[in-house]
Formats: structure tokens, C-alpha cells, sequence
DNA sequence: CCGGAAATAGTACGAACGTTCGATTTATTT
DNA sequence: AAATAAATCGAACGTTCGTACTATTTCCGG
């Protein structure tokens, strides 16, 4: 009963690491097999089909990245830093491991025109954490960090197409210098939400021109 | 003579469109010979091999990319128009045909991990429209529009993930409202990366400023 | 219109795919 | 330790894959 689950677990980690190479479509029963040192037989009565080692392997992702993002993300103070702390964490993940893709962004070319179960489960668990990031942005700009006219959804759209250029330009075209783009732009983006009241900011640019010639 | 050119360039075009919804791995040579109405042989045999069709397949597309986007844009003045001209187009091209992938978004998930001359070919092909891109910054940076200390790179960087980021709402989330979210996105990049000397940007500010209680 | 060349069809191959099923080994309980 | 349940194996099934080979049909210039 209990070692049961236990190579089931073992598996299915390993399905995880071959999904990320191969992607969801790409892992097979019999690579699996291989690598478990077992045969495809013993490997498939686990998951009542294919389908569904797909799903459990989806299901493990999502555990892992809400171990590895949302929680410590979760654990600075309320507003911009949790935001910044939650980029950064996914960030760091999309970038320094970029040696494996995330299953998400690979999952979504996959799926987009392959409707079931998968694609289904793949949606949810997108929308799910774009919910979790659109939280934060407007916990952002409740606490009068980012402007009250801002679209958390533009912002959300925003930080998901850094993410997804920077897993572009580090896997395909093997830019090491892409995580830095992505601060960068996550910065301008963030700038260009700050809320700046006038009489704080302008000061110093007003001093300026007041210097110009007339 | 000329027949075998006619009927491989329809090939071509039908391996086309069946390669936007499965991607080039999932392009089979069954499936285009029932879609030809034609016998797998006489299929294979206007391509040495699969890896030949799938790379025949990328240079149609850039072929139709270059004509489309690239070519029509452009027609747009030099600097800015040409640069706003450019991503209009490529925006239209993602978001308006959405039923249909782009293959060069769904091949970086594919080939990201899988070398071969099919990889090859793709990031040639990316890497030459990311320099048409960078030289249409350069020039804007050049007519004065965009600011002299603006890293194209950077800006590169930046709408590419617009259009990823378009390409995964649009295809996978299924949301019709992400066209206009990529063209607010778009204006606020420019807009951040925009030339906006002292002395005609702030009077506004600066009056409004003045009124303010001292 | 005919003859050679080009284009297409037909068939077969070995491999890999997901899946099924009965046999067998291992783990757990009594 | 025996009995029962769970886990794993081995072999096979039917498909589909890309590719190779040989026939047959279709095209096209003399």
C-alpha cells in the first residue's frame, strides 16, 4: 500500500524533469520506464492513462512552484516589495534553472489547439496565478504605491510577457544576459505604474528648467 | 518539370497551415498526405526527409512574415512611424489569424532543448527579425523620437514579450481582449523609452505644480 | 504521338507509441 | 509463517511514425 505511493511519487518527479526537456506531449511511457529502471507496464498501472500522468505531473508543477514562488513571496510585507519579491522569485526560477523549461509556457503552445483534460487543468492553473499576481498589484496600489488609475490586468500582462521573452531568449537563443533584461523591464514597468505625486517629484526637474535660458 | 514545383509548393503551403495547429513536431506526413489527397510516398518524395519539409515549412513562413509585416511596414517613414508601423502589423498577424499558432513561438518551446538544423534554422530566422527590429529602434533613436541613452536591445526585448506574451492570452487563455491590452502595452513602452526634452514636456506640470498650496 | 523523364502510387520495413492482460514477484496483514 | 493484497513484469495488440524500394502513371519535348 505505502510503497505504492512512494514510487508513484518517484515517477512522477522523474516524469517532471523529462517533461521539461520533452514537454508534456513529448514525455512517453517508455522513456519514463527507462529511467525508472522499470518496465513501461509497471510505470503505466500507476496512471490510469496517459492523460493522466500528464495531469499529475502538472499537479506536481504546480506544487512546486508555489513552494518556490508564492510562499516565500507571500513572506515580504504587503504592497510593491511583495510584488517585487514575487517577480524576482519567478524570475530567478525561469531563469537560473533554464537548463529545464517550465512546463506552463511550453504546455501553452501545446494546448492551444488541443482542447481536454490537460489543456483544461494546464488554463487553470494559469489563471489561478495570474490571480495570485493580480492580488499583489492591487495590494500595490492600495497602499498608494502604484497609481489608483492603474489595470492590474495590463500590469499582469506585462510581467507575464517578461517572463515569457526571457524563457524565449535564455532557452532558444541562449542569451545568459536575458535575466538582466528582465529586471530591467521589470523596473520600467514598475516605474511607469508608480504612483509619483507632482509635488514630490518635480521639484528637482523644476530647478532645472527654471535654470534654461528664456 | 514544372508540375513537381506546383504541386511542392502546395505541399508546402497545406504543411503550412497544418504546422500552425500541431507545430512542426506535430506535422506528419500522413496527415498532409490525407489533407493533399495524395499518397504518403508521393508526399515524402518532394523532400529528402521530414527535417527537410519541417525547414521548407519555416522558410514559407518567414517568407510570408517578410511580406506581410516586415516589407509593408517598411513603406512607413523612417524612425518612430516606421517603428509603431512594424509592430501594428506584427500585432495584426498575431492576433487577428489566432486560430492559427505562430511557428517560430510554438518552435522555441519545441526546439529550445532539441539541436538539429530544424533549431538552427529558427533562431536564424529569429535572430534576423530581431535585428529588423533593432535597426527600426536605432533609427528612432537617430531622428531624436526615442531617447539617446535607450539600450535597443532592451527595447527588443521588451515588445517581443508584448507579442509572446499576446500570442499565449489570445491562444491558450482564449482572450479576445488581449489585442488591446498589447497595443496599451506598446504605447506605454514607447512612451517610457521617448525622447521628452525638459523645456516642452514640464510648463504643464509646472503649472499645475505652481498652484499647488505652499 | 511517342518515348524518355518526371511524378506519384503502392507496399513493406522496423521502431515506437499507448494500452491490455495474465503471470509473477513483492509487500503487508492476520 | 501463511494468506492475502498490492505491485511489477513480460509479452502482445493495433496504430502510426518516417523511410526505402519498386511499379505505375502522368507529363512534356522532339
Amino acid at each position: 500500500m505505502r510503497k505504492g505511493e512512494q514510487t508513484r511519487s518517484a515517477i512522477v518527479a522523474a516524469a517532471c524533469e523529462l517533461a521539461a526537456r520533452a514537454g508534456l506531449e513529448g514525455l512517453t511511457i517508455g522513456a519514463l520506464a527507462e529511467r525508472m529502471q522499470m518496465s513501461k507496464s509497471g510505470v503505466f498501472a500507476h496512471f490510469g492513462s496517459r492523460e493522466d500522468l500528464q495531469i499529475a505531473v502538472l499537479k506536481a508543477y504546480e506544487q512546486h512552484f508555489v513552494d518556490e514562488v508564492l510562499v516565500p513571496g507571500l513572506s515580504a510585507p504587503r504592497g510593491l516589495p511583495r510584488l517585487r519579491a514575487i517577480f524576482a522569485l519567478w524570475l530567478d526560477r525561469t531563469a537560473v534553472d533554464a537548463a529545464s523549461a517550465c512546463i506552463w509556457i511550453s504546455g501553452a503552445s501545446e494546448y492551444d489547439d488541443r482542447p481536454g483534460p490537460v489543456r483544461e487543468e494546464l488554463v487553470r492553473m494559469v489563471l489561478s496565478w495570474q490571480r495570485e499576481l493580480m492580488r499583489a498589484i492591487q495590494q500595490s496600489i492600495e497602499t498608494g504605491e502604484l497609481r489608483a488609475d492603474a489595470d492590474p490586468g495590463d500590469l499582469v500582462f506585462d510581467l507575464y510577457g517578461v517572463i515569457l521573452i526571457l524563457h524565449h531568449d535564455a532557452r532558444l537563443m541562449g542569451r545568459a544576459d536575458s535575466v538582466n533584461r528582465a529586471r530591467r523591464a521589470f523596473d520600467r514597468l514598475i516605474a511607469a505604474y508608480l504612483n509619483k505625486p507632482l509635488a514630490v517629484t518635480l521639484p528637482t526637474a523644476i530647478r532645472e528648467v527654471s535654470t534654461l535660458p528664456h
